[in-house]
DNA sequence: GTCAAAGTTTGACGGCTATCGTACTTATAT
DNA sequence: ATATAAGTACGATAGCCGTCAAACTTTGAC
């Protein structure tokens, strides 16, 4: 069998599918947690409070949206963050999310008063 | 009876509530249409499939999640949308959404064969 | 005062989806 | 070969949310 799943292609990303995937706050913390490493993460070494197979399916959503690409390496299965095809087809989008602003502010340093 | 209805400040924006409201087509479509005319437009004047119990739902949910303004002019709600302050709260956000790949893309010109 | 226009409120309904537990598969280590 | 580790697949469930119709409110026109 197979284990390499399907990933789709640059051209077929759209805003609608990539947005419900970005709106769960699980999925969200996952690539952010990807973007902020810029390595490749097992899903078993996230940090989520969801169970496994909850997980797998909050993966499957994010990689058929686009935004993850995934590889068996032994038993561990490695999400990489698609960043580069992702801004070629939206854009800023991924950017918007990783502002500060956008996550919640307050980044210490000069704390307010 | 106050016809204002209550707005929330650029402060209290946070980036899940805004997504929520930006992930419904139906939603979305309002907040293209106030940026692509850059005025205020009446509930009534939108360009949407639903019914009007169904629109005023939908925008509550944008007025809450801070992205546009109503007041009423008559009997008419007028809806303004809230760029500037959106873009401080969250900056890029809307950009994003607004560029022509986040759109359908083909913008004809040209239309590749 | 009467009527129409524009929205709101309320209640109901249906579908989607995030979640979990259990059973299963695949690969590695012993 | 056995056992363990890492995920997947499959139901099942519960809650949320988009939708509508009907009744109501408010404003402006006649």
């Amino acid at each position: 069998m197979e284990r390499t799943p399907s990933h789709p292609e640059v051209s077929t990303f759209n805003l609608q599918q990539v947005l419900e995937a970005l709106v769960d706050p699980v999925r969200r913390s996952i690539v952010m947690q990807l973007d902020a490493t810029c390595e490749d993460i097992a899903c078993g070494a996230f940090d989520i409070s969801v169970s496994k197979s909850t997980a797998t399916h909050h993966f499957k959503v994010l990689r058929e949206a686009g935004l993850i690409r995934q590889h068996y390496v032994g038993t561990s299965r490695m999400n990489t963050l698609r960043r580069a095809e992702m801004d070629e087809a939206l854009p800023g989008l991924l950017d918007a999310l990783t502002t500060p602003q956008a996550q919640g502010a307050l980044i210490s340093g000069s704390a307010g008063k």
